[in-house]
RNA sequence: CGGGGUGUGGCGCAGUCGGUAGCGCGCGGCGUUUGGGACGCUGAGGUCGGAGGUUCGAGUCCUCUCACCCCGACCA
């Protein structure tokens, strides 16, 4: 017992601190949250992963509609010229649009994009529905796929296809539309602390980096495990009247002014769950965070002896009756399989509470409960199961987020020389907060030598610019002028 | 699109000099087991990525081709 206790149950698991990105990959695999597509860059999402994305549409599709954001759905494909409309947004989408040339077995008078988002499809279907003032603001969303074609694909975070949401709203001014982004950008923020336990640093992207066509891009960028390399999150999007001009949404305003409409989208994919993976997992496998774990609780049964095997299962199911349906707890009572290779399963499965029922509890009316994080074991009487669950998900729950956050905190140091950025970069050592005089030169120089990018300028850092100078050395981390910025620098996935 | 690599049962791999395709895991059946990946017996499963060539004979040699993976440039 005083032993030191092994890193992994797991078998045959690539260690994670050796290699990272195989680690993902394996673990993707052994705990069947996706599988191989006969076409390269595309992924079968499997129940286990699929589950995990239901449970999170739930809760973000709730916190949109409270905010008076309705759901709707638009056509997969977008007639060419109308995506060609917003030159900059073209260009920053064609060369991974994915095409339909042909209808049945006739060549297509014009090709068709399939969306690689879908502004330029509803922006021309607002513009049909926008006349007067009393029809705005419009806020909808739509739960969809998208495509855009892509050379190294890598499960959840970039592939070819890809589940997520899009919100697209239309305002009468500026600053509502801003408002709105901004306002959406927060909703993913607290999504993805409250439930998915992965704190974020909220910001506004550099104009390089930006939504093609964007006014202003905000952004709110994770720190992945292992590697320490920065995700980015969610976005949401200033389109200005940008679009409005270019799809002419015009309406007529309270003083009969003919105006252009103003306009937002938002999006957070399902590379969300690949986050999880990365921000939360070990060398064991995954380690999911209760609020969205498929199955919250296992129940293992030890049959022991012939003669307690039914007694052992009949008090399991009435642990399970006690649960559910509160709590997704589910009993593992394959008959072929040791309790060993149970545990190790539903840890490399993320499970966050394990809860073991053998012939020695059964005679104390206990169960013991091990919880996947800290594989601390509680004994708990048969009475007490409920409540003790409920509170050790929660705990597990909190525990994720202060380890995330605490990681994400440590490892975002104020950098004073390109030197030691450099050093910092090439080491994976975290993200780097430095000051950036604002000339897309400097940028560019950064990202060639390092491969890093500024991932944001934290919204936290512009509030305090308004009162005193940026921080760390005052200076443009590359050039030495006054820093108009401080920024995070960071490689990205 | 550049650079590197790999294709042999479901998965991971071996296959020497060209001579009857093998191993581990997994899978089916039966039995014994069960508190950190149990064991015995038994069984099923292969056009060796594809095409062409050399040869009495090709997983192995030659030519072409396809697919996938990794590293770079682009990305929710």
């Amino acid at each position: 017992m005083s032993q030191t206790p092994p890193t992994s149950f797991v078998e045959g698991l690539i260690d994670p601190t050796e290699n990272f990105d195989g680690w993902y990959v394996d673990v993707i695999q052994k705990a069947e949250l996706a599988d191989d597509a006969p076409v390269r860059g595309m992924k079968v999402v499997r129940p286990y992963g699929y589950r995990m994305w239901e449970l999170m549409v739930a809760s973000l599709d709730a916190r949109f509609k409270a905010t008076g954001v309705e759901n709707a759905y638009f056509p997969l494909l977008i007639p060419k010229s109308m995506l060609e409309r917003e030159a900059e947004h073209i260009e920053g989408f064609s060369p991974e649009v994915a095409w339909v040339t042909h209808g049945g077995n006739k060549l297509l008078e014009e090709p068709l994009a399939i969306r690689p988002t879908s502004e330029a499809i509803i922006c021309p279907i607002y513009a049909k529905w926008v006349q007067s003032w009393r029809d705005l603001p419009i806020l909808l969303n739509q739960w969809a796929s998208v495509v855009r074609w892509e050379d190294r694909p890598r499960a959840f975070l970039r592939t070819s296809e890809f589940l997520w949401q899009e919100g697209h709203t239309c305002h009468a001014t500026a600053e509502e539309a801003r408002a709105r982004a901004l306002q959406m950008l927060e909703v993913y923020r607290e999504f993805l602390e409250t439930e998915l336990a992965i704190p974020t640093i909220p910001g506004v992207k550099s104009p390089s980096e930006k939504f093609a066509g964007a006014e202003d891009t905000y952004t709110v960028e994770a720190m992945m495990g292992g590697k320490n390399w920065a995700l980015q999150a969610g976005t949401s999007h200033d389109l200005s009247d940008h679009f409005g001009r270019v799809f002419d949404i015009r309406f007529l305003d309270r003083e009969g002014t003919r105006r252009y409409a103003f306009s937002t989208s938002f999006g957070l994919s399902h590379r969300t769950i690949g986050a999880m993976v990365m921000v939360h997992g070990d060398a064991s496998g995954l380690k999911l965070p209760p609020r969205v774990a498929p199955i919250q609780a296992i129940i293992v049964p030890i049959l022991g002896r012939k003669g307690d095997r039914g007694e052992v299962l009949a008090a399991a199911e009435r642990i399970r009756e006690t649960l559910s349906p509160a709590i997704r707890v589910r009993i593992d009572d394959r008959d072929d399989r040791s309790p060993g290779y149970k545990f190790s399963d539903w840890e490399l499965k993320g499970v966050p509470v394990r809860i073991e029922l053998g012939p020695r509890d059964l005679a104390a009316g206990q169960v013991v409960l091990v919880a996947r994080d800290t594989r601390d074991k509680l004994v708990v009487p048969f009475d007490g199961v409920r409540q003790a669950v409920e509170e050790l998900l929660e705990a597990i729950q909190d525990r994720l987020l202060a380890t995330a956050r605490a990681r994400l905190a440590d490892l975002t140091v104020n950098v004073g020389t390109y030197d030691e950025m450099v050093e910092r970069i090439a080491a994976n050592a975290g993200f780097n907060r430095v000051g950036w005089c604002g000339d897309a030169a400097c940028e560019a120089r950064v990202k060639n030598e390092t491969k890093a990018t500024i991932r944001c300028i934290p919204f936290e850092e512009r509030a305090r610019q308004r009162a005193e100078p940026p921080a760390a050395s005052g200076l443009c981390i590359v050039c030495g002028q006054p820093a108009q910025h401080e920024v995070i620098i960071a490689r990205a996935y």
